[in-house]
DNA sequence: GTCTATAATAGGATAGAC
DNA sequence: GTCTATCCTATTATAGAC
């Protein structure tokens, strides 16, 4: 999550949303010139936002999501989760990708796809927070709760250039989560 | 909030962002050609920002911020709060300005008040939190939480095109802000 | 106060050289 | 695989008629 082309491509949709990111943008960020972006993405910058989205989609199924589900301890699968938050947010420097494409435009092209990946992250936080000791029904509240405030704390932390909210709300997610200490 | 100019400016902006609101979305959405537009604003694009940003904040100081800060029971004025946020944000349905705004070219531009905005909003929150029975420290602890949550439900909604998290959140508003029920 | 017309620039996309 | 050059459209903004 640094240096690729696609990396590159993330930054700016992440920082302009799909409308804002314009070619020169995108090809400035990449150091390749409109044209060669064409060749890598012939779909244009829709397909630069997809494949933006389908690399989160594995850096979330690596760093957050799979460590939610794997086979540790509730504590020692939310601590590293919240150490991939840390680092796709830079500590709450950046915004999320998933709420910036899906305004305007991207609303239609990509808000399926959006709301799946949501859906799998609040998943896996219900996941854990029963093996954590909570009840089904009260599991999935705390998850979609987690989701709220992650991406809340992202807005705020935007808003006033501070990601004192984001850093706050992740280092309070292990005991937001799992009932009993761990 | 329906259907001046100003209310529709707004809601291009919020629907759209400061750089996906091309002149022929908001002239389209007024009912104005581009022209009547820099007629109204001379400043352009960006005034027309400024005005809805100024449209919000009153609206914001009459149906949420003011009851909030009002002489009333806090019960009452959480209540009043949150029936002028389910106005502002249509049930769910609309993205926030403030949120919005601070992305791309609109947070050199309007990070200073979007900020200002959300930090009056949460002051609010925390007085009715102390006039609730909350000591200062956790009052202004859970209205941070609160500007957190509502936000986060906002994009969530958003992401999935289900009002549902908006409408739970502020729904339980008096409940999480208030020590005491009422 | 709103309009038509227009200018200048930026944006998305393609053709063809290397 | 990347580039320069180009095309067409959209965007921002202004001038001037009504």
């Amino acid at each position: 999550m640094a240096d690729s082309v696609t990396d590159q491509l993330i930054d700016v949709f992440r920082s302009h949303g799909y409308e804002g990111a314009s070619l020169s943008l995108l090809a400035e960020a990449t150091g390749l010139k409109r044209a060669s972006l064409y060749y890598r993405f012939p779909g244009g910058k829709r397909e630069m936002a997809e494949a933006a989205l389908a690399e989160v989609n594995g850096f979330f199924a690596a760093n957050v999501v799979g460590p939610l589900l794997s086979a540790e301890e509730p504590g020692e699968r939310v601590r590293r989760a919240v150490q991939g938050l840390k680092a796709f947010y830079e500590d709450g420097r950046k915004s999320c990708l998933l709420d910036v494409l899906s305004l305007g435009e991207g609303a239609a092209l990509f808000r399926p796809l959006i709301c799946r990946m949501f859906t799998a992250l609040k998943d896996a936080l219900a996941t854990v927070a029963r093996a954590g000791g909570h009840d089904p029904a009260t599991a999935e509240r705390l998850a979609e709760e987690a989701v709220i405030r992650i991406q809340g704390a992202l807005v705020l932390a935007r808003g006033c250039d501070d990601p004192a909210p984001f850093l706050r709300v992740v280092e309070d997610l292990p005991a937001f989560l799992l009932r009993q200490a761990s």
